[in-house]
DNA sequence: CTTGACCTTAGATTCAACTCCAAGGTTATA
DNA sequence: TATAACCTTGGAGTTGAATCTAAGGTCAAG
């Protein structure tokens, strides 16, 4: 049996966030002290870790929910519903990669095409690409010769 | 010049992103009229062209802001200043893909051990990782034997 | 009997980027 | 002149997961 104090340091979690927990229907303690002071068991700490795990695997709280909904009453659902739960969230998340990647294709070639040098912006390749409709990058160094060393290999190479 | 209602069709966008972006200050419209509508330029337009682009490859409206102070005076900023906005930004976004990937990696284990069938979730490889300590994943094959076609190939190859 | 560490609650705040609302003013058309 | 389609403002709501605050109750030690 613990207080909230000794449950939160235990697993290294804030008090506000057990008593978050609480609030949400995540894990309510199953008793309260005279005086009204939470009281966890064992069963409450182990449900406490199934709920951080499932955190670090990348599970939103709500998701949590579903999943502890299910573990409570297990022999009333069946491995598709977990599995759906599970598979959605990797759809989620593999969609958000690709989103992510996205972005850093972009940004990797407008970085490539900058010297990044103490030079004024006047003419900065990336300065440029937003500015204008194409999608294509010029590379500074043709605009705005310096010092080739600047550049990396990829923009280099078109000089 | 454009009325809010005109620009926010020609780009896509909301007339209340348009009221957003002047109340944040990243796109004031240059004049008004007697009556206070918004009146928009064709340089407003440019630069709502600029935040679109650069909202599209990932920055947020901060980085946005900081961009467009740039990119008001350029003569007074660097390329390495424009680059370091840039390289922040992939270096964000490099550690938020490889966060998602781990987290994709931990469910694809789950999802793989689970038959995702119609039976009793009572075994299920997943609720069972998620109850115990140890990272590994028991395949459902071992503690809960049925069709053999329900499982993906990474999880027969144990069974 | 008081200090200090602990606990309680409801409710406010945080971040981003909108999105929506109410209540009212303007303008073009029938 | 009425109707619809615009526009204005300030302010509230959304999502997720806490985090923080204020005002107060409890408990063990000295
Ligand atoms: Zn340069
Ligand atoms: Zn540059
Ligand atoms: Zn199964
Ligand atoms: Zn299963």
């Amino acid at each position: 049996m613990y207080r909230i104090g000794e449950l939160a340091q235990r697993y290294q979690v804030k008090t506000d966030t057990l008593r978050f927990y609480d609030k949400h229907g995540l894990l309510k303690p199953s008793s309260r002290s005279e005086s009204g002071y939470r009281i966890y068991s064992e069963d409450d700490a182990q449900r406490l870790r199934f709920i951080l795990r499932a955190k670090a695997i990348g599970f939103s709280l709500t998701d949590i929910s579903e999943l502890l909904s299910i573990e409570l009453d297990k022999s009333n659902w069946a491995c598709a519903d977990v599995k759906g739960v599970v598979d959605i969230k990797l759809a989620d998340l593999e969609a958000k990669i690709a989103e992510l990647n996205y972005f850093k294709t972009s940004l990797q070639r407008l970085s490539d095409a900058c010297c990044g040098g103490p030079e004024s912006a006047e003419h900065c390749s990336i300065l440029e690409a937003l500015e204008s409709n194409s999608s294509a990058i010029k590379c500074e160094n043709q605009t705005h010769r310096h010092d080739p060393s600047h550049y990396t290999k990829n923009c280099q190479s078109k000089g």
